[in-house]
DNA sequence: GTAAGTCTCCAAAACGATTTGCACAATGGA
DNA sequence: TCCATTGTGCAAATCGTTTTGGAGACTTAC
């Protein structure tokens, strides 16, 4: 983290110094105002002096600090996008639109894989209690702890992506509508003549995901057995296979994974156990990833719109973070939509 | 981009102003210098005094900005990423591995996504220059204006990875053995029988593509067409369909796509026009992206370490950047590894 | 009793921009 | 001739840190 000026061994050219205003104002004669004045054309400048200035500029390929600005103006233009997992296509899209948006507009972002560990979320936190960033999309993928949002809430400008925190009150909030998502997969798996399900949930204290699980109960109105995973598709193969295990009596028909992850690991685990897809068990995933189409069966999904959660969020953030402002509660649900493809069907008599 | 303090509508909660280190140093009788050194530890200063002052930094939720240390210090601990599309998963991948590297070594990292656009790389590479970033990982998608990049190459810290720039010399690079990857897929085709090849290749001056395509000709010892195509799915769908309607009397009996992505569009092209993959066509791909195994018929594929390509890239650049070097020419070539699966079969007689 | 160390702490100078108030000259009109 | 106006450019303050070189008060040692 520190330089050794001395200690440069031999053969490494070191970054040459780059020029700064004053060598600017050097050496075109005029001071550091008439150059600063010149760039961002605040105040007229003379144009023979104008010429001059900008002739110097391109000689010495003069770039002006981004650091000395921001200290000066007191915002950076960066704004940071916190994520579980960028490797997870739902999120590298979430990513993406995040990135578009803030580019729109000018902003630069700072992607903050967590891996899941509250270390390295802690450390990105403080990136914005430092003021390095104008602000944050949290996207979070596992229940955040609510103590330390709360303080930031408040104070910085932070909009919740994907994910609401329960318990959270006054938060800027992008989301899916994962209830709606839950509805469209119960209907569907009711009207195909299913009546017995396992929902593979998230983790608990996800909105989210108790959205999906609560909307899926209520359509389907049947019998629905829970089993909680965490969005991997290990655990949407070890939960399957457990719960194979342990069957005595209710033989559910279908499995409602909360995400396509966890489906397709559930989809191995009823392969190995000899069940077929769609023929002896139905599988719907949630997410809509790219592999969902793809894969064989192609999985029956609800496609969510993680592009458009993603910069949606980081547009309505940047409304308000760019005025220096704390963003007001407010929810924008974006719909989804189900895609009904070949890992479910009627169930077997 | 500019602020309007005077102009914020009611009911907007601005952000209050942080307390900065004037403000400690006031409220616990101290010069800012000690304030400064109670949180460094540069310099010893009495128990009594310390404690006084930490007491002060946590009730005032005391937090360095970021900024004013970087400017003072002269770099940022911040490294920037620049690929084209981080929803392809090859580049997510990339991502998460610069991203860990990052991270240990103490960086953050920014995302530049550019969507093969040159304005919006542009834009990024400007960052380097106005010294936001401490160095950047070019992973470009497209032949890189080779000009802009030898002007920075020299002076900032920069990595290639995974694509080289042809012409480049001198610069730090870590990518995947693309030629023995060619070379894999050319002998894996050649020992199950088949002659005459269709090479979907990237665009032109990409070395990788080139690498590859020459890789697997030199193994391969049969007769290739060479079609160039742009590493998007569509253009291996377009580009397959333009091959079989112009078809005389060459068949290829295998085609050997870039990317995974375009030997998926290849597939599709091939389904249209009523062929069976592995049956009629052997289709071979290239970075064995999740979808790779999933699909159907499952992809024999290159595999390519993205993950480690990121990793390395951004580690020997920092190891320099961390010391306000430019990176001296040096080659990492990560190994490739052939997965045989269900789309390459012997060619029917 | 004085010289030489220790401990503590602070003042001031960076870092590299932007912003604001003024000074000075030239011009125009009365 | 005098005042007001316009055009042009600079000096100095500011943003919020870190880093030096001392200064002053005590000890310790001879």
């Amino acid at each position: 983290m520190t330089r050794d000026p001395g200690g440069t061994p031999p053969g490494w050219r070191s970054v040459r110094k780059p020029a700064s205003i004053k060598d600017v104002a050097a050496a075109a004669d005029v001071s550091p105002t008439t150059v600063s004045h010149v760039l961002s054309g605040r105040r007229p400048v003379a144009e023979e002096t104008a010429a001059r200035v900008r002739s110097v500029v391109n000689r010495l390929g003069y770039v002006p600090a981004s650091l000395a600005r921001s200290l000066q103006a007191g915002f950076t233009s960066v704004v940071g996008l916190l994520i579980p997992d960028i490797s997870n296509a739902f999120f590298a899209d979430l990513a993406k639109g995040a990135e578009d948006a803030a580019h729109d507009l000018g902003y630069s972002l700072i992607l903050c894989n967590t891996e899941f560990d509250p270390e390295r979320e802690d450390r990105y936190l403080g990136m914005i209690r430092s003021r390095f960033i104008d602000g944050m999309v949290y996207a979070a993928g596992s229940p955040p702890s609510r103590q330390r949002l709360e303080a930031l809430l408040g104070s910085f400008p932070i909009a919740l992506a994907d994910e609401e925190v329960e318990g959270l009150e006054g938060a800027l909030i992008a989301t899916a509508d994962h209830e709606a998502g839950g509805r469209f997969v119960g209907n569907h798996l009711r009207e195909l003549g299913h009546r017995r399900a396992l929902a593979l949930t998230g983790p608990r204290g996800l909105k989210s995901s108790t959205a999906r699980a609560s909307g899926f109960r209520q359509a389907f109105r049947g019998d629905v057995v829970e089993r909680i995973g965490d969005f991997k598709e290990s655990s949407g193969h070890r939960l399957v296979a457990e719960f194979l295990a342990e069957q005595r009596n209710l033989d559910a028909t279908a499995i409602f994974a909360a995400n396509d992850l966890m489906a397709f690991g559930a989809i191995a685990a009823l392969r190995e156990a000899g069940l077929a897809v769609p023929r002896d068990v139905s599988v719907v995933g949630f997410d809509d990833i790219r592999v969902a189409s793809l894969s064989s069966p192609a999985l029956t999904t609800v496609r969510q719109p993680a592009y458009d959660v993603g910069r949606t969020a980081t547009a309505q953030l940047l409304q308000y973070a760019a005025r220096g402002a704390v963003p007001p509660a407010s929810r924008h649900t974006l719909p989804v939509e189900l895609q009904v493809r070949d890992s479910t069907a009627q169930p077997a008599r």
